[in-house]
DNA sequence: TATTTAAGCTTACAAGTGTTCGCTAATTTT
DNA sequence: AAAATTAGCGAACACTTGTAAGCTTAAATA
């Protein structure tokens, strides 16, 4: 057993290895194979007894980044449920997890627009599961259609993504600030949305 | 005066060898300085004469298309003056701007999230003027505070741009169906913002 | 204990990179 | 017409890159 232990952990090193250089300026396409063996403390070759291809490395970092956001939705919906108001939650839940996983929001923000098509693929996945989610919760708590929640939980992603972006290279203070904006543009979307449906009731024949 | 032409002539088919390049799906990171002078068929040492550097061509090509971006909200402008409804003429006019310069968008795109950090302030200040310039077209038009606008205008910016990303890889009929869904959001913000001005009326000391 | 397995290493190669140097040849200037 | 300037080129440099081949060595299995 120690075997396959030995392998995992230096698998580990090689996936840590690469998070770390994401983490110190550069994209994924721009890894290095060798760059990635001298910093997990292999041999260039030792590589593919791990990962056939770099890109492979690459789609597991993607997962597991996308791992850590659906993490993050389950925390949300935790102190959600334990009181207080769930816009002010959500983004800040959401800002501790940008500022404690930065390396890991950062690639998933570079790779959402970046340049390889399975990796935009990936987190397009990832985050259309978040919209999803907050779909769901809104239909739920909410009397607006399933299409109404689905346009403003897509805003409100958006929104929070964008801002996130931002996020990643603020400070403490900067980011405070930064949320506390995005917490009322979602209440205009929120408002918003309520309204707009509400206006739609009387000129569609759907009625409630 | 023969000569100076020429210059600016292979200096042109640089850059448009760079956005060629991008265009084919890698990013400014990514690009090679002779891979660049091949596709301008000239020699790799001879792009020095024309740029110190390849950052400085990078540089160079942001501000492109920051000046097309720029060109888009003129654009946009007039043909609010000349009637129809604002979000619908500005959202229709952005995704216009999106497919027919697919490769500069993409570039601002990428850069946005990007590697260099230089390439990042230099998006974001243009983005920053995008904002601006939407903030005092709302401060005009509304009787709204400029904290206010500053908000719903920065909202608008991030889900057109986020949107906007979207669109590039997208199907005529995606975009069509993209750009109505994005209308509706952005109604939901200006609703809601209008919403929440006059709620925070009654609330603090500013009167109208 | 003897044999097999496989993680990791060293060496090697072909291809690509940025950049320097010195040259050519044509245009501009004197 | 002579001199100076300069866009562009070829050769060469000192790298870095991905990947193949074969070896070592320690653990797993028989």
């Amino acid at each position: 057993m120690n075997r396959k232990e030995q392998k995992l952990k230096t698998r580990r090193a090689i996936i840590d290895a690469a998070f770390s250089i994401l983490d110190e300026q550069r994209g994924l396409s721009s890894i290095s194979l060798r760059e990635v063996a001298r910093k997990a403390g292999i041999a260039p070759t030792s590589f593919y007894r791990h990962f056939n291809d770099i890109d492979e490395l690459g789609l597991t970092l993607v997962d597991e980044a996308g791992l850590a956001l659906r993490q993050l939705m389950r925390q949300a919906r935790i102190r959600i449920e334990s009181g207080g108001s769930v816009i002010h939650t959500s983004v800040s839940t959401f800002m501790e997890y940008v500022s404690a996983n930065s390396n890991v929001f950062r690639l998933l923000l570079r790779e959402h627009t970046g340049t390889s098509q399975a990796f935009r693929a990936a987190v397009q996945r990832e985050i259309s599961h978040f919209v999803d989610e907050l779909t769901d919760y809104t239909v739920e708590t909410t009397k607006m259609t399933r299409d109404m929640s689905s346009l403003q939980a897509e805003a409100m992603v958006r929104i929070v993504f964008s801002a996130g972006a931002d996020a990643i290279d603020a400070s403490p203070e900067q980011m405070q600030r930064l949320a506390q904006r995005v917490e009322k543009q979602l209440r205009f979307i929120a408002i918003g949305s309520l309204r707009f449906s509400r206006s739609c009731t009387f000129s569609t024949e759907e009625g409630d």
